[in-house]
Order: C-alpha cells, then structure tokens, then sequence
DNA sequence: TGGGTACGTGAAAC
DNA sequence: GTTTCACGTACCCA
C-alpha cells in the first residue's frame, strides 16, 4: 500500500489549546478518541477498503506524501508561530449564530510532500488551489513561502493533532469552483447517517445542493455557459471523517432503522469539545476571523435521532 | 408564515 | 453489503 497521490483533511470545530510543538505520532493514543476528522483519499486508492486506515496512518505517522487539512482556526487552533492570515470558510451569516450551526470547517491545512510537516493554508480559495492539482503538483513547504516567505521544512509543522479538533479529509483534485461561486461544506452533527453536505452558492445567492441542481440551474441562466461554467466545475464529494463512527452506519436496506440502529450510548460519543473559541490567539491577534460559527453538538443528541437531537441542543444551548 | 438549513432516507451505483 | 446521490421535509428564525 503505498501512499495516496494526494489527500485533503478537514479539521473542524475544535477547541484547541496548541497546534504545534507536537507531533502526530505522539498524540496517536490519546487523541485518536477524541478527535473528529475527516478525511478523503486520492483517487488512485486501488486499495480503498483500507483508505480509512491508511489515511489514519499517514495522519498519524507522517506517511502521508501530500495531504491537506482544514481546521478552525477560531477554536484558538492557530500555531505560536506566523499566523497563516485569516480564514474564509463560510463566514457565518445571521443564521449560523444560530444553535443549529453545526461544525463547519474554518481553515485549511496541506502536508508537504517532502517533509510531511502540516501547514497552514491562509485561504479557502488557496486552499481550492492547492487541492485542484494536488495530485499533480504536490504540496510543499516552499509552496507556502507565498504566504509565509520564511517558510521551509525546518520550521515545525503548524499544526498537529492535539484531539480537539475534528478532521476531515477532503477530494483531491476538486476543481475550484467558478468565480463568483463559493463551495459549501456544511458539517452535519455526530451521529447523522451524512457526514456533510456540499453546496455551491451562484453568485446570485442561490444555493444548489446537487448536480441536478446545478445543471437546471445553469440551464436557466444560460450567461453562465458563456462564462465557461460547466458541470466539471462542480463536485458534490464530501470529505469522510477519520473517526468512523462520526457518521451513523445505516441498515442495509431497513426502512425500519429503529430495529437495528442502536444508538450511541453517552460513553460511546466521541468527547468532542465543542466549545466557543478560545478568545486567546484572537485576542492576540493571530488571526482574523469570522466569531464562532459553530454550537457543539452535544453528546446527549446521539441517544437520539438527529432531528430530535436538534431540539435538544437548542434547549441546551440557546438562550 | 415563508424561507433557509440540517437531517433522513429511497434509489442507484459501486 | 456499502456508499453516494438526490431530494423531501422537519425544524427554526425573522
């Protein structure tokens, strides 16, 4: 098994009290149970039944050759070292103060090819970037000297998984999206039988949640075809969390899900802190970034269906 | 009450 | 058998 051509990792929501300074194999034990990430393979994967494992081991062991990940950096996620400047993912709107904001994928992070250190990805769109032709032009440190000038593989990796956090990882080679157009990853709470869900908002404000979507959506405006927007433009692949048991396993073919779902019990939820941003590296401004977008989804809603999971949070958490 | 969002689920694809 | 796609809809907020 050799490594993926390249990979993306998503970190999300997390509470976290230090990126750097540790590395990923010294964490293994201790955070693997806490941690919450997702993670999507390269398309080569000609060993996909062990994707999962492999992405664990390159997370973990630095196996990886060319990896990205997403964190959140309002959760006090960035490094003591240069800030990697602010981050663009889904600044939150009126709505995400909302309760029922669930994780949502605040900053990006690339491991380079060549010292499988972590960095930081100062943007959504660089971060779109990168991963377009990840598998093509592999992520290396120098790569981030674009942002960081002083950047190079001596330096310690900028992040690395301390449990707090929720990873991801995310396609390679998704193309970035057309200009004027924003991708959406919205994280679906713990125990949801979806990870997330991807949705492409037109520069009308119009959000498209499918293929179909889009493709009746551009029929509709045909001004786009002209600008050379195209379906191959759009990707609805959803990064796949390494903690497996993140996404609820449906029945196969069982409508009554009841009969064979148990829910998780309190003990078997991932211990997610998901607690409001540390205010500490904002206020020493480290970073500058939109407020907390997220509301943790609390463990009390795996002993139920999401929907009524939902309720619960808001009883929990709002007012 | 209408619009937006998050979640569940049937069907299709793998 | 499992994963992904697509979309219906419950729920919440303004």
């Amino acid at each position: 098994m050799q490594s993926p051509p390249g990979k993306a990792f998503v970190m999300l929501k997390s509470e976290a009290t230090d990126f750097a300074g540790s590395s990923f194999a010294s964490h293994v034990d201790s955070t693997f149970q806490e941690a919450v990430a997702v993670a999507s393979s390269a398309s080569s994967s000609s060993d996909d039944d062990s994707q999962e494992t492999q992405n664990e081991d390159d997370l973990y062991n630095g196996n990886a050759s060319k990896e990205m990940v997403l964190y959140n950096p309002t959760a006090n996620g960035i490094v003591d070292s240069t800030p990697p400047g602010p981050i663009q993912c889904q600044p939150p709107g009126p709505r995400l103060s909302s309760s029922r904001v669930l994780p949502s994928v605040g900053a990006f992070t690339v491991q380079c090819a060549s010292c499988l250190k972590w960095r930081l990805i100062p943007t959504k769109e660089k971060y779109e970037e990168i991963r377009e032709h990840i598998l093509e032009n592999p992520f290396v440190c120098e790569t981030a000297c674009e942002w960081r000038p002083d950047i190079s593989c001596d330096d310690p990796t900028d992040i690395s998984q301390d449990g707090s956090r929720l990873w991801a990882i995310d396609k390679p080679n998704i193309a970035q999206p057309p200009p004027g157009w924003q991708r959406l990853l919205r994280i679906r709470g713990e125990g949801s039988t979806k990870f997330a869900d991807i949705y492409y908002q037109a520069p009308s404000g119009k959000r498209l949640r499918s293929m179909v979507e889009v493709q009746k959506y551009l029929i509709e405006h045909p001004q786009y075809a002209t600008e050379g927007v195209n379906l191959s433009r759009f990707s609805f692949q959803i990064p796949k969390p390494l903690q497996e048991d993140y996404v609820r396993k449906r029945p196969a073919h069982r409508t009554n899900s009841h009969d064979n779902v148990r829910p998780l019990e309190p003990d078997e939820v991932n211990p997610l802190a998901w607690a409001g941003p540390d205010d500490t590296d904002l206020l020493h401004g480290r970073l500058a970034l939109p407020p907390p977008i997220v509301e943790a989804p609390v463990s009390d809603s795996s002993n139920r269906p999401a929907k009524m999971a939902r309720n619960t949070i808001r009883t929990d958490v709002q007012k």
